[in-house]
DNA sequence: TAGATTGTTAATCGATTAACAATC
DNA sequence: TAGATTGTTAATCGATTAACAATC
C-alpha cells in the first residue's frame, strides 16, 4: 500500500478561509454550497477550491454542490482540530498577550491553557483572564496536564534555550513566533510564523507599486 | 528594454532572516560573510542564499564572501524600508495592541504613527505610549500627515467597510490581519497575513506526526 | 434535454535544488 | 597551485491552472 501523496501546505493554509465562509453559511441555514458561489467571498478559482475539497475526500454532487456541515467536519478532522487543542504559551510580551486574547484561536480549536514568562514584571500578572506563571513551573505542569504543544513568543535570544527546555518537558510541537530558526530533535515538529517576512512582502509590494507609478509618470 | 523578472515573494520573505543574522554579525565587528557560514544560523541551503543575494544585485567575492554592511543596505533598498515607513493601525484589539508594542516592526522600518478604533472602551485609551483615536478622525489626519499605509486588525465583519473608508482617505497599501479577503481598487495593494492559516499548518503537522507514530506502533 | 457543476488528467508556471564553470 | 567560494544554467519538484470528460 502506497502513501498516496495528499499533503499540500498551501491548501492546508486555505482551509481556515473555507471554515470562515462555511460557518457563516451554516449559521444562515444553507445546507449545500457549490464552489461557484463559495469563491465569491474569496479571490480563488473554483478549480482550486474543488481540488482542495477533493483532498479532504468529501464528494460533491453535480448541480447541488457540497454539504456545508460535512465539509466543516471533514476540515476539522483533516487538521486534527479539537484533538490536540491544548497548548502552553511562553513569552507574555506584546505578541504573546495578543495571542492569549485572540478569540479566533479557540474557535479554531486551540486553547491556551497556561502562559509562562521569566520576567518578574510579568509573572503573577493576569492577562486576558489567565495568570502568567514562572517558566520553571512548566515541566511539572506539562506532565500533570499532558500538554504537548507550545506557542513560542519569546525574544530571539532566548528562543533556542526555551525550546530545548520544552523538548525536555515532553513538548512535541512548537508554533514558533520568534524570528529565530530552532534546532530540534526529529520527533518534535515546528511551524515558524514569520511576521517579519509578512512585513517584508508588504513593503516590497508597496515599493513596487510606487516605483511603477513614478516610471509611468515619467514616460 | 525588458523587465528582467526578479521578483520572488518567497525570497522577499526570507530577507528579514538575513537581516537578523547580518545585524548580529555587524554588531560583533564581522565585515565579510560567506554563504557557507551564514546558513549555519538557519535551515537553508547555501545555494538558495546565493541566489537570493544575487537577486539583490550585490556581488560577493570568491574566498571572501559578501560585505555585511553592503548587504544590509541593499536589502533595505530592495524592500523600500525607511521610505514608506509610516502607517496607521486600525483596530486596537488584542492583535492590534500587540503590533503597537512589537518593537521589531520599528527595527524593520515600520512606524505606527497613530491607532484608531470605534469602540468607546478603546478610544482615548493609551496603548504602548500611543493614544487610540476615533476612526472618524483618520481621513483628515491621513491627509495632514501624508500617511498612505495601514495595518488592519479589525474583526472580519467590519474589515471591508473600514477598507473602503481607508481607500477614500487616500491609503495605498493595506497590511491585512483580518481573516477577510478584501475587495480593493487596482491602485491599492494589499498583503494578507493569514495567522489562522499558520495555525492550520501547525495543527496539520502535529496530526501527521502523531498519526505516523500510532501507525508505526501498530506494525 | 440542456445546463450547471463536479472531478480528473494534462499543461503550465514558479521556486528550489543540482551541477558545474569561473575565479580569487 | 589547490581549495574554497561565487554565480549561472539546467533539472527537478510542487502547486496552480487549463481542458475536458462525467453526470445529475
Amino acid at each position: 500500500m502506497e502513501n498516496k501523496k495528499t499533503f499540500n501546505l498551501q491548501m492546508v493554509k486555505r482551509l481556515p478561509l473555507y471554515v470562515n465562509a462555511l460557518k457563516k453559511l451554516r449559521a444562515s441555514g444553507v445546507e449545500y454550497i457549490s464552489t461557484t458561489t463559495l469563491v465569491k467571498e474569496m479571490k480563488l478559482e473554483t478549480m482550486l477550491v474543488r481540488k482542495d475539497l477533493a483532498g479532504l475526500g468529501i464528494p460533491g454532487r453535480q448541480k447541488l454542490g457540497y454539504k456545508v456541515n460535512e465539509l466543516l467536519i471533514a476540515i476539522d478532522g483533516y487538521l486534527g482540530w479539537n484533538r490536540y487543542g491544548e497548548a502552553f504559551l511562553i513569552g507574555a510580551g506584546a505578541l504573546g498577550s495578543a495571542l492569549m486574547g485572540y478569540k479566533q484561536l479557540e474557535e479554531y480549536g486551540l486553547n491556551i491553557v497556561a502562559a509562562f514568562d521569566v520576567a518578574d514584571s510579568k509573572v503573577g500578572k493576569e492577562i486576558h483572564g489567565k495568570t502568567v506563571l514562572h517558566l520553571s513551573k512548566l515541566p511539572n505542569l506539562a506532565k500533570r496536564m499532558g500538554v504537548r504543544s507550545a506557542i513560542l513568543t519569546v525574544p530571539p535570544e532566548s528562543a533556542q534555550t526555551v525550546a530545548d527546555m520544552l523538548v525536555m518537558a515532553g513538548i512535541r510541537g512548537i508554533w514558533n513566533f520568534s524570528t529565530k530558526e530552532l534546532h530540534l530533535p526529529d520527533q518534535v515538529i515546528c511551524h515558524n510564523e514569520n511576521i517579519a517576512g509578512g512585513l517584508a512582502a508588504f513593503s516590497f509590494k508597496l515599493k513596487e507599486m510606487y516605483d511603477k507609478e513614478t516610471k509611468n509618470g515619467q514616460e
